[in-house]
DNA sequence: AATTAGGACAAGTTTTTTATTGATGTGAAT
DNA sequence: ATTCACATCAATAAAAAACTTGTCCTAATT
């Protein structure tokens, strides 16, 4: 009898991510000896801001979010983490706690991978160790531009922001709006969750977005874009 | 600036729970240096089954409800977790993953101690090893006692038993019942939620408990105890 | 001094979750 | 074959979250 929260132990072996397929057999076989696979259910904790990191999670499906906790409810959302993407990099090679949360969107059949193996494999691979480092200074950069963002930025242009990242991820996913409340959303702008209601509603007033229930599609886009700018 | 969420690292010293008590200096010093503070929200989950588990969780203050996660949605409720307890003891000994999930009922502070460091310390000190040990016995003594209830009880005797368990926390906790759902009920006593809103009313009906929205009153013990005896 | 940006609060509405009840089905035990 | 001990399903009710809107307040800008 098998749970279905269990390992299939030939899952690594399967996985189409660029950043798997260039190891050795061995190497391979060091990452598999170190790994076990999670299904984080639907409000699952993937990280917690704070808590001991010994490993490093890579989605294989669904998506999750990635925030930083502030005062009592005050978080400020980070990025969405889809299938083929890694959760706390930074574990592997400096920091032995996680500076962030992050939860399960959806149902996220996640890998985890303790940090140890990783180091070890990219001291061994290259081409490994460059990929790795290649996604955590894109990650790293995002951060920079998020800084950004929040720094210099008012109302309007965060929620320009906002939406242009969030619909950016709708050609993979379709209804990524569905899964996100006002408050997440307000969470990404890094503003009240009323006043992303109201931002939204004068968006839609203005023809750059429709608002459909839970769904938002981005009319304009150029408009948007020039609204961000304008900060 | 502090965040609330950050670590006053003088908490550890002013611990009272015993076993922290018989620390010598160095010992205190050694925990302290391999220990971090989290303070997990209501809904947080504190461990998940089947991560990896480099790390022992102290509660000092609030709840948190351990559970075993079968398939899609049918969890087991294993206990709640009071201030002053451990969570995942079997990460220090053998096991590289947690077996169980838990999750904050209340907001939680967290106290975070590397294996490592409760091994070594355990190695060193013959009463905090002993008291550990204990604490871990109990646990499993008291796994022994929930699986036995599943075996061989059924529903009455099932239910029976979550009530007199959970009232028995009443006295450290009066509002403990305001922080379960019927389900949550229902996964401690290994029944279907509507066969547990069914219990409960037919209790009620025989004078066993009293029901005040969510809070439950126990009436007749001997009667309940009676119960879980026969089954 | 006046305007602006944006949070806080309050109150109402809608949506989602939880609880409850009855009816039906199933496999094990008699 | 029948009963027992449940689970499952469906429908409804009730409670809790989430969303919306308007009003007011404050600190910074003009």
């Amino acid at each position: 009898m098998k749970s279905i929260l269990e390992t299939d132990n030939e899952f690594i072996c399967d996985i189409q991510a660029p950043c798997f397929q260039m190891l050795s057999p061995e190497e391979a076989e060091l990452v598999r000896a170190s790994k076990t696979q999670v299904l984080f259910r639907k409000g699952d904790n993937l990280t917690k801001q704070g808590a001991f990191a010994s490993y490093v999670l890579f989605i294989i499906t669904g998506l999750a979010k990635q925030y930083v906790e502030g005062d009592s409810s005050k978080n400020f959302n980070l990025r969405i983490v889809k299938p083929g993407e890694f959760v706390g990099l930074s574990a592997v090679f400096t920091k032995n706690t996680f500076n962030y949360s992050s939860v399960a969107l959806t149902d996220c059949q996640v890998f985890l991978v303790e940090k140890d193996a990783i180091a070890n494999v990219v001291k061994q691979n290259g081409m490994f160790g460059f990929n790795i480092i290649k996604r955590y200074c894109e990650q790293n950069a995002n951060l920079f531009d998020t800084l950004r963002m929040v720094l210099y930025k008012q109302m309007n242009g965060r929620m320009a922001d906002t939406l242009l990242y969030i619909d950016g991820l709708k050609s993979e996913n379709v209804d990524i709006f569905q899964l996100l409340s006002r408050k997440d959303i307000a969470d990404f702008a890094g503003v009240s969750t009323e006043s992303a209601v109201k931002l939204l509603k004068s968006f839609e007033k203005d023809g750059l977005i429709e608002l459909n229930e839970k769904d938002i599609l981005v009319v304009n886009h150029n408009a948007l874009q020039e609204i961000s700018k304008r900060g």
